[in-house]
DNA sequence: CCACCTATTTTGATTAGTCAAAATAAGTGT
DNA sequence: ACACTTATTTTGACTAATCAAAATAGGTGG
């Protein structure tokens, strides 16, 4: 069986390869990982010799399909739990993130069933990321930012892409989660300012780097 | 934070030594662990350098204070989300064991409280395991057992003190679970064998060593 | 008391995963 | 073409956990 680390690697090379076929470099892998880049080289040669993924060197790396499979029933587990955590054990949104990034590794595909089943086959999790089904299906949808869209339409937000615990508390408190109907008011690219008008007619100002990581819709 | 291994090694300690103050051996300690006994020396030795067990050598173990609070909050973590696994999941108790062996590693103690109040604060496990507190205190009271116990009288079976899949699913099979009411006909101390009697008057033969693992008490 | 048996400890290796720091390969610009 | 910058790889070392096999300490029986 994979060990964690193995899982944790498979897993960000998935997300870092935003389910098209480029390559991962070493550095956004290490990076993501929180390990040195050396780490990262040798573990990624003992992957490639497993056949998990393939690595091009000093380009980067590639998932196989094997390590993909792998890697789509990780995300699988980790997203199924964070909605577990939210729904059934009613947590913050903000706090699930990590313990998922446990559990992950913990969930046996039985009890990952059971769970599924539990909360009707959930297509998102608490933050709006999409979740494989078994068969390691995912949506990959693209859809447009706060720093892309449209000004002035009616949009509704769709996915919050950002995990860390402060970003989500911010988001919580300023209304901004998956379902919430807003428009872009302004914005300044100069100033890298984007201004959201909400439902309520509230008025919050985000940077842009902040309005990128929320990923909206038309409302309809 | 401790590793996996080091919350094992202390949980089997607390196991092995049952609630008693007694030292638990080397080779006992090894054999619950599947490890070799040499890996246990090393590992016991570190961990006394830690200060969560005590070890005198060629003698045994025993846990420290600071050693028992790891132990059994790993231990209230088994318990309960074995609990959890069959009252929300409806798994079969005979496989939750080994479940819980990887996810009482991975829960954290705020999921661990969640998981409790989800519950209702279950005082045993789907086995009849005592399940400790938040305090640490655990039920200790001790029970008869099938191969010690009165024959003829009423009994409720209370607990069953075996892990295994195949023992847990022949009990399934027999009707030997906590609740389960019944009697002990005879018991031949020569063969080993030990008659029962359900409430419904089926039969079910039973060997000592058996017999032995099925806790029961006074029906009342 | 001494030889023997058995549990425990010691010793020497191995594997997985990691870091620090030195070496190297690939651009980039002049 | 050459010097520079930067990402990547290599090298050497370390920790946690383990096993196999040799050494040893304690009883136990005669
Ligand atoms: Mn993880
Ligand atoms: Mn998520
Ligand atoms: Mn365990
Ligand atoms: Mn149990």
């Amino acid at each position: 069986m994979a060990t964690v680390a193995v899982e944790n690697y498979l897993k960000h090379v998935l997300l870092l390869s935003e389910g098209g076929e480029e390559l991962v470099s070493m550095g956004d892998l290490a990076g993501a990982l929180a390990v040195v880049p050396g780490t990262a080289t040798a573990m990624v040669k003992a992957l490639a010799d497993e056949g998990l993924l393939e690595h091009q060197p000093r380009l980067g790396v590639r998932l196989t399909t094997r390590g993909r499979r792998i890697a789509l029933n990780v995300l699988r587990k980790h997203r199924l739990v964070e909605t577990f955590l939210v729904e059934t054990l009613k947590m913050d949104w903000s706090k699930v993130h990590a313990e998922a990034e446990q559990l992950e590794h913990a969930v046996s595909d039985e009890v990952l069933d059971r769970l599924d089943a539990l909360l009707g086959h959930p297509r998102q999790d608490p933050h709006g990321d999409p979740i494989p089904n078994r068969a390691g299906k995912i949506d990959s949808q693209v859809y447009a930012t706060l720093a892309t869209c449209a000004t002035g339409r009616r949009l509704r937000i769709v996915r919050v892409t950002e995990q860390s615990e402060e970003f989500l508390r911010f988001a919580e408190d300023s209304g901004l989660r998956p379902g919430a109907e807003l428009s872009v008011g302004e914005r300044n690219l100069v100033s890298g300012l984007v201004t959201l008008t909400r439902t309520d007619g509230g008025k919050i100002a985000l940077g842009v780097a902040a309005a990128g990581k929320i990923l909206v819709e038309p409302r309809g």
